[in-house]
RNA sequence: GCGCCUUUAGCUCAGCUGGAUAGAGCAACAGCCUUCUAAGCUGUGGGUCAGAGGUUCGAAUCCUCUAAGGCGCGCCA
């Protein structure tokens, strides 16, 4: 599609040619590697697997290699023992790379392996009536990165907030607010009210059991369609994404669908009929079930002894729901691991109803938050708001902006960015199945390999750029050793989003950048930019490119990329 | 008991799907702001890659087993 800079395959048709064709170049391009060290070239091939072909000594193969092998884009090769090291041309390369970046701008590294496909995101879907839990920060931040990235690729998508918006608890909240209730409070702080209630309720109801059945008998209500049961949810519902969408709005994440678990109720029925109809369903000890032990895996509960039917129900006939709505190709959910088998058996089901597409639904598990190496549980009291971990982010972000840059215009904003962005980096960061001993600290640091220092490396470049006044640049390449680690860098960019789409793992993404604010940190630090010499349009030109992969991939991550902090 | 995930420097993590001397960031110590934003840069110390076998010319990486920790395992989601 776009013009992609990719040495490496370049260099493998070249290695490939040099030696008559004895190996693919995929084999080629698989064995040549990037080595540790500067003095072993920018690329490097080991010669065992072509020896092995032709019987012969390592050592002598590269060494002969080393004769044939040339191109435009090889400075000079070296061969040390069975590795032929190659050395590129860094003024050539530095010069194209830098320009397809400049002319492609923030299209660079658009694959298009999405042209025309969709794909459905079920993300964040927090419970209505409890805080936005640290574990839904995390599915909500690599939902929405996960869905910026496809969209790169050219994929349409389809994010929905699967809402915990149904379910006895409702019966309990009901009950607890007909008794202790109070509107002004819920309307002042939903969240918070609706969870003391809930807290309430489970309090009072060790001493007056009888509770118990009241919530369920309101529940029941509910279920029924009784008027005042279903205002008093559809009230609860609405308070509580009103302040959920407060949330949202600072990660700047929205959605294309906020269909709960609710939504669903009214389906279920025929899913289950088609369940019956198909025999797959059998009853066992009241319960009605699909039977998965082909599948090696535990019966998929259909619907309770008393009737009601579960979450399973809940997730195939939204599963069926979304295929006729959105057609899609793929749809994700990225949802904690607890809930592996539950996915698994509801891919099985929906298998065996014949829907071949089963196979495109991918759980997207990810590493729990833990306190004291423990799984975070919202039953003990101390339940950390992510609100309020934001809150604290961004008050520290204000706190620095005042002591490092006090005349910035846009403090507000920009702290905002910054301590937002401190929290969705530091989730984003690490392998996505990697668990997280919750660490406020952690957290809040702005130093070293966070999303702070992304951003401020960027807005560096982006003051540079200022400073020149240049609109355009004349690119001629570069040279330097600085200079040149940045260019190569770049090159990188459109595979690793491609790696990043792949394994769905935005910790790639966010890896990558981490690098590259590196490697441009020590450019910066070691060579003056703004040096009036015949190099210096080149040099603004890799300056300029620096900022528009910077800002392209943190945005990728759900992040924004200042021009000031 | 069974299944899935994790284990690399004191701490948090990379390691490009098997390659040369295993790398960053924190923390500690020592430097660098009359020069493009010091949220930065430079240097020093710090490793039986959890352990044991196996495959291979070559293993942190692939296979098997063991250990530790986490999460699950029919009427919660």
């Amino acid at each position: 599609m776009k013009k992609v800079i990719d040495m490496k395959k370049t260099i493998s048709s070249c290695i490939q040619v040099a030696t008559n064709y004895a190996l693919s170049e995929g084999e080629i391009r698989r064995l040549l590697e990037t080595p540790k060290i500067p003095e072993h070239g920018d690329l490097s091939f080991p010669c065992f697997a072509l020896a092995k072909i032709d019987k012969e000594n390592p050592s002598l193969v590269a060494k002969a290699l080393t004769t044939k092998l040339t191109h435009e884009w090889i400075d000079h090769v070296k061969a040390v023992g069975p590795y032929v090291n190659i050395f590129l041309n860094k003024k050539a390369i530095s010069q194209l790379i830098i320009q397809a970046v400049l002319h492609q701008g923030e299209n660079y590294g658009q694959s298009g392996i999405g042209k025309g496909k969709t794909i459905v995101l079920d993300f964040s879907s927090p419970n209505i009536a409890k805080p936005f839990s640290m574990g839904h920060l995390r599915s909500t931040v690599i939902g929405h990165s996960l869905a910026l990235i496809a969209e790169k690729h050219g994929y349409d998508t389809v994010k929905i907030n699967h809402l915990g918006d149904w379910g006895t608890q409702f019966g309990k909240l009901i009950t607890a607010y007909k008794h202790w209730g109070n509107e002004a409070l819920i309307k002042k702080e939903p969240i918070k009210e609706l969870l003391q209630l809930y807290v309430k309720f489970h309090e009072k109801a060790e001493e007056h059991p009888h509770l118990h059945e009241e919530a369920r008998a309101w529940f029941r209500k509910l279920e029924l369609d009784d008027e005042e049961a279903k205002q008093l949810w559809s009230w609860f519902r609405d308070e509580s994404l009103k302040e959920f969408e407060k949330t949202y709005q600072l990660l700047g994440v929205s959605f294309d669908s906020n269909h709960g678990e609710a939504f669903y109720n009214k389906q279920m029925n025929a899913i289950v009929d088609t369940l019956q109809h198909s025999d797959l369903l059998y009853t066992s000890d009241g319960a009605e079930i699909v039977p998965l032990s082909e599948e090696n895996l535990p019966p998929c509960l259909i619907k309770k002894s008393d009737g009601a039917t579960l979450y399973a129900t809940r997730d195939i006939t939204a599963a069926i729901y979304r295929k006729q709505t959105y057609q899609f190709d793929e749809a994700l959910y990225i949802v904690g691991p607890e809930q592996s088998i539950h996915f698994q058996q509801v891919k099985a089901v929906l298998s065996k109803m014949g829907h071949s597409w089963a196979a495109h639904i991918h759980h997207i598990p990810f590493g729990l938050y833990l306190q004291e190496g423990k799984k975070m549980s919202t039953r003990k009291g101390r339940v950390i708001l992510l609100e309020e971990v934001l809150q604290d982010a961004i008050q520290l972000a204000a706190e620095n902006i005042d002591q490092k840059n006090p005349h910035l215009k846009n403090k507000e904003e920009v702290a905002k960015s910054v301590g937002v962005g401190a929290i969705i980096f530091h989730d984003l960061k690490n392998e996505r199945m990697k668990q997280i001993e919750f660490s406020l600290e952690d957290m809040l640091t702005f130093e070293g390999e966070t999303g702070p220092y992304v951003q401020y490396t960027q807005a560096r470049a982006q003051s540079i750029l200022h400073k020149s006044r240049q609109q355009t640049y004349q690119i001629e390449g570069l040279s330097s050793a600085y200079a040149w680690q940045v260019a190569k860098l770049l090159s990188l960019y459109p595979n690793k989003l491609v790696l990043a789409q792949e394994k769905s793992a935005p910790s790639i993404i966010a890896k990558y950048l981490i690098r590259l604010a590196q490697s441009f940190n020590k450019y910066y630090a070691n060579e003056k930019i703004l040096h009036e010499d015949e190099h210096l349009s080149s040099r603004l030109g890799l300056v300029k490119a620096v900022t528009i992969i910077l800002t392209d991939g943190l945005h990728l991550l759900g992040m924004k990329a200042p021009q000031k902090m």
